[in-house]
DNA sequence: TTGACATGCAACCAAATGGTTGCATATTAA
DNA sequence: TTAATATGCAACCATTTGGTTGCATGTCAA
C-alpha cells in the first residue's frame, strides 16, 4: 500500500467523485457507480482499479455483480503521516512566513 | 484555490519531497531545492511553479534570488473538508466492511 | 436453454505530464 | 564594467493518462 499510490489515486475528480460516491451510498455495484457520472462503464472500471490498487477500495463479488467498498484507512493514513506534521507547525509556518513578508515590504 | 489544484500537486513524488524539504528548512533559495533532487533546475523550476499555483508555496523575491516558503493552509483544508469525513467514520465503514466479508464467505 | 444483463479485456487515440536543451535576463561582486 | 550567479522562458520530446470502441465471458431469469 504506497502513499504514492494513494496520492495518485486521489489526484483525479472523477476517481474523489467516486468516492464520494462510496461514502454516500457503501457497496455499489459498478453499474450503479457509472449512473452518477458522465462516462463510459469502461473508463469508470479503469478508475475503479486505481482506486483499488491504492487500496482505497475493496470489492466482493456477488454473482454476476461486484460490490465496491469505501476504504477509507489509506486517507487516514496520510493524514496522520503526511498531512499531520503540515497542520502541527501551521501556525508557526505562517507566523514565519508573516514576519518575512513584512520583513520585504516596507 | 481550487482543492483540484491542491490534489494533483501532491500527486508527484517530487512535488511531496520539495515541500518536505520546505518543511525541514523553509525560505529556500531554487538552487537550494534543486540540491537535493537529481533533475534539472528548470524540471523543479516547473514543479515549484504547480504548488504556487496550488498555493502550496509562496515565493518572496529576494534580489536576485527567490525565497520559497511552504503555505500549509491549503493541505489543512484538505484535511478538515474531504480527509475529515472518511476519519470520522472509518470505524463504522470498517465494520460494514466486515460484516459484508462475514457474510459473503461462510 | 436462451436471451438479457453485469462485468472483463484489449486495442487504440488525444491530451496532459514530466523531463530535457538552449538561450535570455537580471543582479551581485570583484 | 565585467564576469559569475540566479532565475525566467520557450521549444521540444517520451511517456503516462483518461477516455473511447469493440468484443468476450460469465450469470441470472424466463
Amino acid at each position: 500500500m504506497s502513499m504514492d499510490a494513494v496520492f495518485r489515486a486521489l489526484a483525479d475528480p472523477t476517481r474523489r467523485q467516486l468516492l464520494d460516491s462510496l461514502y454516500a451510498r457503501n457497496g455499489q455495484t459498478l453499474n450503479a457507480l457509472c449512473e452518477r457520472v458522465d462516462m463510459t462503464r469502461q473508463a469508470v472500471t479503469k478508475h475503479l482499479a486505481i482506486l483499488e490498487e491504492a487500496n482505497l477500495v475493496t470489492t466482493v463479488r456477488n454473482g454476476r455483480e461486484k460490490e465496491h467498498y469505501l476504504n477509507p484507512v489509506p486517507i487516514n493514513e496520510i493524514a496522520e503521516r503526511w498531512i499531520g506534521k503540515f497542520e502541527r507547525h501551521r501556525l508557526d509556518a505562517l507566523s514565519d512566513l508573516k514576519k518575512r513578508l513584512e520583513r520585504e515590504e516596507p
